[in-house]
DNA sequence: CCGAAAAGCGCG
DNA sequence: AAAGCGCGCTTTTCGG
């Protein structure tokens, strides 16, 4: 491990200390580090504090306000790379208050490369550097929170004279400049340089999209809440003047419906009685309560998670929701404050808080079934690629096979029961799941099962080679794990638990397609429509007259053609006032 | 008073 | 033989 003894840590107060930074600023070095320190984590409403430039052994820490001038000066004559950790927030931040933008071409960032690198690791700058360069690198993290607590500081208050404060934001360049020389080699060893690549051109996509935000009608999401809060009032009283019950308190609710002679098998995690939708569901048939605590809490869901949240986190009429690059561990992006991934689709209540601007339309661009054609190509079951290619519903497809129906339609029965076979498979599910969620008994669902295996062996075969590919790797390395196509890693959580693997390659393989066609779609002019992105769905918010353009492009570039055994093709919605006029009554 | 855990539910 | 995968948010509950 290196030592941090020798780090020169300064701070620009004086015109020497300026003259003295542009000195340094000169010379050559592999890479910038680049940072800044905020009143707080809105690009809209806190502002940037200080900024920070280092290498591995020098770290600047510039007083924004008093020396603005100078790092718009010094930002514009520098062209060469530059590398953050989480370094689109940091662009956010500078192009906001400083209107400079970091071409994506020179960026890097070594939270991605860490995440690649090893995805179940912690990817904070302190936890890796403490691990990865010296445990020393936490000591100025702890100092600088005992210090702000003891005073009362936050983020916006903190005084910027504190070496406490500037020490830690300028040796925090240090640290990401040195993790960035420890990861780029292991980028290119583990075969991830064109995995990193293709992460680091979303990123330059999302920097912009971070910007463009979603509108949101407010007059409609608060008087959908006011309306819910009623609601969720009158259910309250009427739950506790009936049957003594706080409809929310789900101990309360076990307690009364057991009172009451209902009897509950289905158990949770630790042991309790379960009152899940399933359960509810079927005791809504013997006691009222069942009922209303189903409506309660849809209620109070859409209410407050969503409804509630709009209001609170909007900026000018638009939410500019926080999305996390990766997110999951399986590759994908998530998205935070508000979770846009997570609007009710079943009817079009929430989603039509959502419309475009006057003069503009929105466009929906998705995946058809992305994770079930790329498991029928890892599958390669060529009577189930052949059907699919024909044009037939991968899981009519799976009914047709699986009941000897030939190219006759299914049931709704038959094609409900493929379908969770097909989920099953894709999930890992087992045997009693599979029934539980199908809604048939545990000898049909056995039976389908055994014919599924012998109609469709690909299945099988596939999940045998994950299984031996991770084995093998946690004899020679230790740990199980299996790669995709694109190279990106998918480790096991647990070394004896391997069979998520499965999963994890299905669905980190959907992930790497959709963030190719996002940067290709970019590349095509269309990023500066994207307002949204769903896993597998692009949400663009269009102007009227390149309505028409837009949807040529998108369906000329989004589809995966030639990649897998069959296309991945894409359908288009809209054009759109409100997000939810295609989603229908539930 | 705060934080974490558990349960539940929304999406792909 | 057996295993549902990945997320984010709210509410209740409980312990420090």
């Amino acid at each position: 491990m290196s030592d941090l003894n020798d780090i020169g840590l300064r701070i620009v107060r004086t015109l020497d200390d300026a003259l003295e930074l542009k000195r340094w600023f000169g010379e050559r070095r592999p890479i910038l580090a680049f940072d800044t320190e905020t009143e707080g984590l809105h690009w809209w409403e806190h502002r940037v504090r200080m900024v920070q430039f280092g290498d591995a052994m020098s770290g600047w820490a510039i007083p924004f306000d008093d020396w603005r001038g100078l790092i718009i000066e010094l930002m514009a004559s520098y062209d060469g790379p530059v590398v953050g950790h989480n370094l689109r927030f940091d662009q956010r931040m500078i192009k906001t208050y400083a209107g400079i933008t970091i071409e994506p071409h020179r960026c890097h960032d070594t939270m991605i490369a860490a995440h690649l690198i090893d995805c179940t690791g912690l990817h904070g700058l302190k936890p890796l550097s403490a691990r990865l360069i010296h445990p020393a690198a936490v000591y100025g993290d702890e100092m600088l929170k005992k210090a702000m607590s003891d005073n009362g500081w936050n983020w916006a208050t903190v005084p910027i004279d504190l070496p406490e404060y500037w020490t830690y934001a300028a040796l925090d360049t240090v640290l990401t400049a040195r993790l960035h020389e420890i990861f780029q080699p292991q980028i290119d060893e583990l075969g991830l340089r064109d995995l990193y690549e293709l992460e680091m051109a979303v990123s330059g996509v999302l920097a912009r999209m971070d910007h463009h935000g979603s509108l949101v009608d407010l007059d409609y999401a608060q008087r959908k809440l006011d309306e819910s809060e009623t609601y969720i009032a009158q259910l309250r009283a009427y739950c506790g003047q009936q049957w003594g019950v706080n409809p929310g308190s789900d101990q309360q609710v076990v307690a009364r419906l057991q009172a009451d002679g209902i009897t509950l098998t289905s158990l949770t995690q630790s042991g309790a009685y379960s009152v899940d939708k399933d359960v509810l569901g079927v005791v809504a048939l013997d006691h009222e309560l069942a009922g209303r605590v189903l409506d309660f809490r849809r209620v109070t869901k859409y209410a407050h998670t969503y409804f509630r949240n709009f209001l609170e986190l909007n900026h000018g009429g638009r939410l500019y929701a926080g999305v996390r690059q990766l997110g999951a561990r399986t590759g994908r992006m998530s998205i935070e404050d508000p979770p846009l991934q997570q609007l009710p689709k079943r009817g079009p209540i929430v989603r039509n808080a959502f419309y475009a601007a006057e003069g503009s339309k929105l466009m929906t661009f998705d995946f058809d079934q992305i994770e079930m054609r790329i498991f029928a190509h890892f599958a390669q079951e060529a009577e189930m690629l052949r059907k699919i290619l024909s044009g037939i519903d991968i899981h009519t497809a799976t009914a047709q096979g699986c009941y000897g129906l030939g190219d006759a339609m299914p049931t709704k029965q038959q094609r409900s029961t493929a379908k969770n076979a097909n989920f099953s498979k894709v999930y890992g599910a087992g045997l009693e799941r599979f029934a539980a969620t199908a809604g048939i008994h545990l000898d049909d669902a056995k039976a389908f099962l055994d014919t599924y295996e012998i109609t469709f062996p690909g299945v099988r075969a596939f999940q045998r080679q994950v299984e031996g590919v991770a084995l093998e790797r946690m004899r020679t390395t230790g740990r199980a794990f299996v790669r995709a196509p694109s190279g990106r890693i998918h480790y096991a959580l647990d070394n004896d638990k391997i069979y998520p693997l499965v999963n994890y390659l299905i669905q980190g393989t959907a992930a790497d397609v959709f963030k190719r066609k996002i940067v290709e779609m970019d590349n095509a002019g269309l990023g500066d429509f994207m307002a949204l992105l769903v896993h597998d769905e692009v949400v663009m918010e269009v102007p009227d007259e390149h309505i028409d353009d837009v949807t040529a492009i998108a369906a000329s570039v989004m589809p995966d053609l030639r990649s897998f055994s069959v296309p991945l093709t894409v359908g288009a919605e809209g054009p759109l006032v409100r997000w939810g006029e295609r989603y229908v009554d539930a």
